[in-house]
DNA sequence: AGTTATGTATCAACTGATAGGTAAACAATA
DNA sequence: TATTGTTTACCTATCAGTTGATACATAACT
């Protein structure tokens, strides 16, 4: 029987035709969308045929939850969380806007979520599931850091709507910057924020 | 011959069909995305049949276009420009928001460009177009009541930012809710607008 | 008579998925 | 060691369903 794609990546050794799958599957979703991805153009890319595609994921519900997964947990290895000390949560959330920026913005494309969100109606509980813990990781991680720069004691709500007017701002930024063209648009919608962190301690 | 019903849409008499059609295709794209989007679904919504489709949009990019232009044109159509008078700018604004809400999050929908924008290198010359116009105008709107907010000279660059920031908060906001389900999210990222528009003129 | 708005029928292309074959790598055992 | 069985990873071939689009017939209104 097959094992689930979806619980073994963590663990298992890597698949090397597996990961090119999941790389191009990833890839043809940033470009075109999840419903435009089709397994033979995967196949294509891969130097193998749709057949062996579904060998490795049998059906695309699986692959597309595989990547998200897997994109999840790349993004928590990243995410380091800095030590409790003001100068250090400036630099990580600065680290965090320009990663942001680079993965994002700069290639001229939308996150996988946005991408993936776009189209939430056709994707399976589980695929759901992997987006949702995606912006929970994000949003725990930046609550934490926006506490850690101020000196004052804040609020749970305070530090949630700080998370989310931060992550909110990045996603939508880079919705602007592919839906006008303009990259400039990015830096136009979240200077602002490298001004903000310099003085968000008082 | 076909008209190119790219242009006239403004000032032909409105056709019954065409408008359930592209009632049905906004809808459709909304919930799926464009590429989800089928002639024959359309046609079962509308109660004809796909070839009579065809007949009032020759292509799915020329109903796309025309459904965005509609978009764009009944935009512009309620975004009227307040007085140049600060509590009318700030009426107007809070306003703005509370529309993006109602008809973005609310219905748990991500705004048309930001589904289209996903879906962005499927779409022709035209469409992608209409999306920037349609960005344009909102910016520009945006610009303009955030300048009469304030009673000191702002530089271009300072309005722009301001444009931008607000557009992509709300942009931003409303993937948040869609990715995490949770329509507080959409508050928790813009609350701090309604302080600032209170506050915008110092 | 011509235009408008539908319908039927059909096409070629593409889709996700499955069945079943094949060869190589590996494992177990005589 | 040699042989056999099993698993892994591909393949060919094919299916049924969907897609955008077209050709052509039809009926109603102007």
């Amino acid at each position: 029987m097959d094992m689930q794609a979806t619980i073994e990546s963590a663990t298992t050794a890597v698949n090397p035709t597996k990961v090119a799958i999941m790389d191009a599957a990833e890839k043809a979703i940033l470009k075109n969308g999840y419903k435009a991805m089709s397994f033979r153009d995967l196949a294509a890319e891969v130097g193998i045929k749709s057949a062996s595609v579904h060998y490795h994921f049998p059906t695309k519900a699986n692959l597309v939850t595989a990547v998200m997964q897997r994109y999840k947990e790349e993004f928590a290895k990243r995410l380091i969380l800095p030590k409790k000390k003001k100068s250090a949560a400036q630099k990580a959330l600065n680290k965090f806007i320009d990663g942001f920026k680079e993965t994002v913005v700069d290639q001229d494309n939308l996150s996988l979520c946005t991408v993936l969100s776009a189209e939430k109606n056709l994707l399976e509980p589980a695929t759901i599931e992997e987006l949702n813990e995606f912006y929970q990781l994000k949003l725990d991680w930046l609550g934490t850091v926006v506490s850690y720069m101020r000196k004052d004691w804040m609020t749970t709500e305070e530090v949630h709507n700080y998370a989310s007017r931060i992550l909110a701002s990045l996603h939508g930024a880079s919705v602007l910057v592919k839906a006008t063209g303009n990259p400039d648009m990015f830096n136009q919608a979240t200077v602002h924020w490298r001004d903000l962190i310099k003085h968000l301690d008082s």
